[in-house]
DNA sequence: TGACACCTGCTGTATTTCTAGCATGTGCGG
DNA sequence: CCGCACATGCTAGAAATACAGCAGGTGTCA
């Protein structure tokens, strides 16, 4: 699931390539097939092969993702999370804590 | 497991209990068990019952969910998921807008 | 056109997980 | 002390998943 969203739109030979521990080739297909079963992803035709995507998008299946996180790690605080992700997020450019500092600025005109 | 860092060491009625659409006592009993098998939990005796917690303590579970869900669906941008955070993640009040404001302030002038 | 690589549909089997249920042990309240 | 509620240990069958392998279709390239 991760993969797609992370990948796009994948066939199987795709998906077992950057699955990290791959199980056979036969399980990766039985898999797929049941995921689509379950609606989670829907195949098109490419060609002679199957090309698999997830049903939900990209943009609120990463919403349904950020609010369990923020809830299951951090209390339902968002504060907390943006706080966690600066210091252990990775390097995050100048600019980019340039744009950050002005959307939080916004904010907190927007919510006077 | 994200009940288990969300509600903290939990018996198996507990775990039952929060859990969206649960299985049966039976399954969820073989399940907390085989996931100690596999080193992701531990049990210890209290009482008469077994409480199950995760062997990974929350902070550094919570890094590895947030790094992982930053490659997923925001391409490794801590900016892009910051972002998604403050635009969708709930409310935040002012004085945590302030907080991160300041923390942000911090790695602007830590950075240089 | 023909050989080849590759993919899907399908089948049968092994392995894992889910489930119910019984025996046994512990803690608690009457 | 006795009975009850509830927990674990264990067993056995049902259901889901993993797997290998074969037949047949499609695209590619010489």
């Amino acid at each position: 699931m991760d993969g797609l969203y992370q990948h796009g739109p994948s066939t199987v030979t795709e998906v077992l390539a950057f699955l990290a521990d791959p199980p056979s080739y036969s399980a990766v297909r039985a898999l797929l097939r049941t995921m689509e079963e379950k609606g989670l992803l829907l195949h098109s035709q490419e060609g002679a092969r199957y090309v698999y995507a997830p049903v939900a998008d990209r943009r609120s299946a990463s919403r349904s993702a950020l609010r369990q996180l923020v809830l299951t790690y951090f209390d339902g605080s968002v504060e907390a999370t943006v706080a966690a992700l600066l210091r252990d997020g990775g390097r995050v450019l100048p600019d980019e804590l340039e744009r950050l500092a002005r959307l939080i600025d916004a904010a907190r005109r927007a919510a006077q």
